[in-house]
RNA sequence: GACCCCAUCGUCUAGAGGCCUAGGACAUCACCCUUUCACGGUGAUGACGCGGGUUCGAAUCCCGCUGGGGUCGCCA
């Protein structure tokens, strides 16, 4: 196969947010196509029209953008084998769906969901496999005739022999499935609308896709799209089934593990390199023992043979630190542009002193909030009500230290050069231990008892603003 | 319950029969650096689920068990 024909899609359902496990399974197929020269499709399998919604659609396609996985082919990006919108295409599964009737190999079940509600439960309580036990094969012309004029309505079926179907998987390697352990299965419903299984084995037949990648949920579904893809003369793809994410007692990761969806870290300020990194390093590893890539380092070492097939548990703490190394890969003037889109105001301050600014508290932060809240000091009167602040305050030689502190730097402080050595002696001067020396004038310019260092934070807020600062402290006595 | 997948430090992983006294990263702890916090540096704690095989030799191969996850919908 040329790597040109290879074709990767991800197809979400717009039912909810793009979460953490369906993101990573858009990465890793985005990195495959990007590592080989494929196609990325985007392809929305709207089929569920109860719960189906617009603006979730929406918001997976920003998250989308906001990952940086742009897409080949896909909604607002129409390529040859649209549309892309599954709600879009009934006309054609339809047209597929006839064709397998005309070849007898479907037929129309009657069936109420109320019934075969009832008998999965039966079927459960008697500890019997819970499968359709393909009752409508059998009925006759009048039967059939009885239910229509009843009003029933009907979904097509679709008739499974019994035999083992292999797949090969890249994560799994072979795996062997008997078809005699599932019934005949729905591939129309009620409502005119193809299932999740018809469409896909249409769709990814028609868009040509040459691997799906998907989450180890489909594994065994993926028999029944073999059958159908057999069935309708397409080539059958070849698969890859990623482990699932789970949360941090083992269970499936689910919102009782805190947030799971992909807008919830955005607003949070995590870079989407971050994510991007963290959710690659979950059921991926290079080999070396590289864990810090950027975009481009990712899609020239991704692979799909170093797929890991063990579930993976989401770990805040390592997001966390992935978050802090991808701040630091980053140019200032990026981060300073990523802060004003977030809507942070740094107006007043000019670009270069800002990038400076950035530099002194980039250490700190894993997030463009916790980064914000660090800048907050340069541009943020302080608040001097913290306990940290009352405390450092009401130290008997608090007054006389801050005054001392006052003096020093209105005469000692010239140009660049801030005053280092002339606030040493000055402290060694008062007697005082640096422990209560320093934090005053910390605390007098910033509000906190930590930050950047005091010889960096100086210069940077400049001369006139530090003495009102410190003139505004000493108001408190 | 049946079927399928998975199984190395607390977590993510390296490991494709001898290179393993099992490596790296996060987290934790200690020390160093530093008159703050952080960063950084050094070090420590810490794992091959269990039982059988195969083999001169097994974390690596096979079988069983156990445990976890998934599927068994007119959801996707």
């Amino acid at each position: 196969m040329e790597n040109a024909d290879i074709r990767v899609r991800f197809a979400p359902s717009p039912t909810g947010e793009l979460h953490l496990g369906n993101a990573r399974t858009a990465i890793f197929n985005w990195l495959f196509a990007r590592k080989v020269g494929g196609k990325f499709i985007l392809r929305i399998e709207d089929t569920d029209q109860e719960r189906s919604r617009l603006e979730y659609q929406k918001m997976i396609l920003e998250d989308l953008r906001w990952l940086g996985l742009d897409w080949d082919e896909g909604p607002e990006k129409e390529g040859t084998f649209g549309p892309y919108l599954q709600s879009e295409r009934l006309e054609i599964y339809r047209d597929y769906a006839r064709r397998l009737e005309e070849n007898g190999l479907t037929y129309l079940c009657y069936c109420s969901s109320e019934e075969l509600e009832s008998r999965r439960i039966e079927a459960q309580a008697k500890g019997v496999a819970p499968r359709y036990d393909n009752r409508c094969r059998l009925l006759t012309e009048e039967d059939k005739r009885r239910h229509v004029q009843a009003g029933h309505k009907a979904v097509i079926r679709f008739k499974v022999e019994p035999e083992r179907v292999k797949i090969q998987d890249w994560v799994r390697g072979e795996v062997e499935f008997d078809t005699a352990l599932f019934g005949d299965f729905v591939i129309f419903k009620s409502d005119g609308y193809p299932t999740f299984h018809f469409a896909v084995a249409v769709d990814d037949g028609l868009m040509k896709v040459s691997h799906v990648i998907r989450g180890e949920d489909h594994l065994s579904n993926t028999p029944r799209h073999v059958l159908l893809f057999r069935a309708m003369g397409f080539q059958i793809p070849q698969f890859a089934h990623l482990s699932m994410i789970l949360g941090s007692d083992g269970a499936r990761l689910s919102k009782r593990h805190g947030a799971t969806s992909i807008g919830f870290y955005r607003e949070e300020g995590f870079l989407p390199e971050a994510l991007l990194n963290y959710l690659a390093l979950l059921g991926w590893s290079s080999g070396d023992d590289q864990e810090i890539f950027s975009r481009e380092e990712l899609t020239q070492k991704f692979s799909i043979e170093r797929i890991v097939g063990s579930s993976a548990i989401f770990n805040p703490e390592k997001f966390h630190w992935v978050g802090t190394q991808q701040i630091r890969r980053f140019r200032l003037a990026a981060l300073r542009q990523r802060l004003e889109a977030r809507g942070n105001d740094f107006s007043k301050i000019g670009s270069d002193h800002l990038e400076k600014m950035i530099g002194f508290v980039r250490e700190r932060a894993a997030t463009l909030k916790e980064l914000g809240s660090e800048l907050e000091v340069f541009v943020k009167e302080p608040g001097l009500e913290s306990e940290e602040a009352k405390k450092a305050f009401s130290s008997s030689r608090a007054r006389e230290i801050l005054e001392a502190l006052k003096h020093v730097l209105e005469n000692e402080w010239k140009d660049e050069a801030f005053p280092v050595k002339s606030l040493s002696s000055c402290q060694k001067s008062l007697g005082v231990s640096g422990a209560e020396f320093y934090p005053l004038l910390r605390i007098s310019l910033t509000g906190h008892a930590h930050g950047p260092e005091l010889k960096d934070l100086c210069p940077l807020m400049g001369k006139g603003e530090v003495l009102r600062r410190l003139e505004k402290a000493l108001k408190k006595f």
